[in-house]
DNA sequence: GTCTATAAGCCGATAGAC
DNA sequence: GTCTATCGGCTTATAGAC
């Protein structure tokens, strides 16, 4: 059932993102979210505590997706299945909650000063558990010695940037927005480097089929 | 000669520089960043004519150390040397100049509405000249058909997350700010990613000899 | 649950003494 | 050129009628 409640939480919470995401949290007027939602300024109060409590909801939607897309590293698989589903998951990302992942770039280059320890917390463990998976197929010599930190900042960093730098993007491009092919494009740039520049060979068995051969 | 003026300017504008970089524009003191300049506040008002005109200042401070980084560019190379002195600038500006480099991210990230319309477009030529440089490389053989538009967009992303988001490379890696060996060791990740990504044989003769080969 | 009308406080900017 | 003291506007947040 989808109560007015919902309804007016979720207009609310929609038009906040995009807001905050445009202007950055301290620049953006809840009156500006009000009408942009299109409820009256004090219903925003209502239904959130705070202009900083509904840019906290704002942030912790963007935790769930991010967490997920490194789902690929949770499964067995080798490492040219698992980096490309990544890639892929993290261009989806920033192609569909565009928004919601400029907010929390700009969450984490301000030094994550509103974020949870107890997110931060979830969103480090995944990332040393990718870490530590990567380290993984470099001793078992699926891929060369690349750095796993450095490597992972590159992918985060080269992914990410579709979002929060589409301004830059569109104008480079001379695109207002890019379309399905320049997505694919961009996918398949970025997977090229990595799975070329770890030396990965394809077609290769999944990491656990391999230990069992081991 | 180094007036007080001047130094004064310079320690409002490092000052400002750090606390616009720490919390953006609109989250910015002035009141701090005289304090952290350790000068009355209305100092700050007699030397700059308004916040938005010093944060102008600190933008456009940055905008020549990035032309410059893309000088490799502009004098004849070949593809493998061009790219790895191209990423060492970029690198080497996200470490030394990172408060810039973030308020300059800032900026970008919400749609460049205090850059110029000639600083834009001195960027964007020197973007577009760097693009059909490689395109050139690409239709000389010397490197694989790999998108020039989205591989600058990674090299770009890689080499400025360094700066925009040390709060993750800080909680990733452990530490709480990098040193030689590790700018070192991402700036080989990333050389290594482009080259060998890109299929760049190296030590190869320079573009302007190869023409003469033709 | 909804909305008008207003309070409260913060911050950019400056007047004016030194 | 420097700084104290203060203004004025803007924005968050709420009281209270409907």
């Amino acid at each position: 059932m989808t109560s007015i409640r919902e309804r007016n939480k979720e207009l609310i919470l929609r038009a906040a993102s995009e807001e905050f995401a445009d202007k950055g949290f301290a620049a953006s007027k809840t009156s500006d979210i009000a009408a942009k939602a299109g409820v009256p300024k004090p219903n925003v109060y209502y239904y959130f505590k705070s202009k900083e409590h509904l840019y906290r909801e704002v942030l912790e939607s963007i935790i769930e997706p991010l967490l997920q897309a490194s789902a690929p590293f949770n499964q067995p698989g080798n490492p040219a299945e698992v980096l490309k589903a990544y890639i892929h998951s993290k261009i989806r990302i920033s192609r569909e909650l565009p928004s919601a992942s400029k907010v929390f770039a700009s969450e984490i280059m301000h030094g994550a000063p509103h974020l949870s320890a107890e997110q931060a917390e979830q969103l480090n463990a995944q990332a040393q558990h990718n870490i530590a998976c990567i380290q993984r197929w470099i001793e078992q010599g699926l891929m060369a010695k690349v750095d796993p930190h450095h490597l992972m900042f590159s992918i985060w960093a080269a992914t990410q940037t579709y979002a929060d730098f589409d301004w830059q993007i569109a104008t480079v491009t001379g695109k207002a927005s890019l379309d399905d092919a320049d997505y694919e494009a961009a996918t398949q740039t970025i997977i090229r480097l990595v799975i070329k520049g770890c030396e990965i060979v394809e077609n290769q068995p999944s990491a656990s089929e391999q230990v069992t051969r081991v």
